[in-house]
DNA sequence: CGGCATCCATTTTGATACTG
DNA sequence: CAGTATCAAAATGGATGCCG
């Protein structure tokens, strides 16, 4: 034990292996997949349909605001890391269908651990960036 | 049971509250604060760094390719949230210290999810997506 | 219906120079 | 030393229109 005292976690993924240039590619590699701006409205609604193949159509109307370019671009990374499976029907009209993948439904704890942490430090997060900004104001305002 | 069977964990993160949207908004927020570019090498130093204080320099030196400008903002950014302390000393030459709080160290099980995911999966989503560059070159190249 | 192509606005990032 | 200011480059996001 150490005097200095933040008495939390420390550091587990760093710990865990190679060091920190591993870790930051890891990390880095797993946000790729999920930070992009449609990423986790798409997922989610994969995720409500319980493994039910989505049409594009459906995914669509579920997002609100996202256009078809979005969709289609958020669609085609997703599946091209293996995250989903698309199944084109040789009909026509076309019709095209998307499932999460096992490999996608392995995301879920990941981005539940994302929602916990919101859950519970959100609020205090927020607080302060009001509270930063006003300082800002109060700094500029009076010098 | 259903009869769909992905047979894993089953959206955690949707059961848990509300519903999708509040979801949403929660794991963005999360995102937001650590989908930047240059946010996890900054964590990951300062983590290192087990609680001892950093010079702004020797956070510099230590990221390989991030620019002052880059490091300024992603610390006002970070200190805003609440996550690393911001200690200025009134010397000249000027002497300024970082330090994660007790918020910023919360995170570290987040990030620990999500460097396991990638030490889990990081390879085969890398597979999955050269082989999906090479599908589209042959589909492309013999039409 | 599903999706590609094009054009444009906004944001993000980087390089460089300057300062208390 | 620890920034700020300015400019340029690049990535991202949104709005349309066309097509099989």
């Amino acid at each position: 034990m150490d005097t200095i005292g933040h008495r939390g976690a420390s550091a587990a993924f760093l710990r865990e292996d190679l060091g920190p240039c591993t870790c930051h590619r890891r990390i880095r590699s797993t946000l790729d997949v999920i930070a992009n701006k449609w990423a986790v409205p798409v997922f989610v609604e994969l995720v409500r349909a319980k493994g039910e193949p989505l049409r594009f159509t459906q995914l669509a109307r579920a997002i609100p605001g996202i256009t078809q370019k979005e969709l289609t671009k958020q669609l085609r990374e997703m599946e091209a890391a293996g995250l989903v499976l698309r199944k084109v029907y040789p009909v026509v009209p076309p019709k095209v269908e998307y499932t999460l993948t096992q490999l996608g439904w392995s995301l879920d704890p990941v981005l539940d651990a994302l929602a916990r942490w919101a859950a519970t430090y959100g609020n205090v997060v927020a607080d302060n960036q009001a509270r930063f900004m006003e300082r800002r104001k109060a700094d500029g305002a009076a010098p």
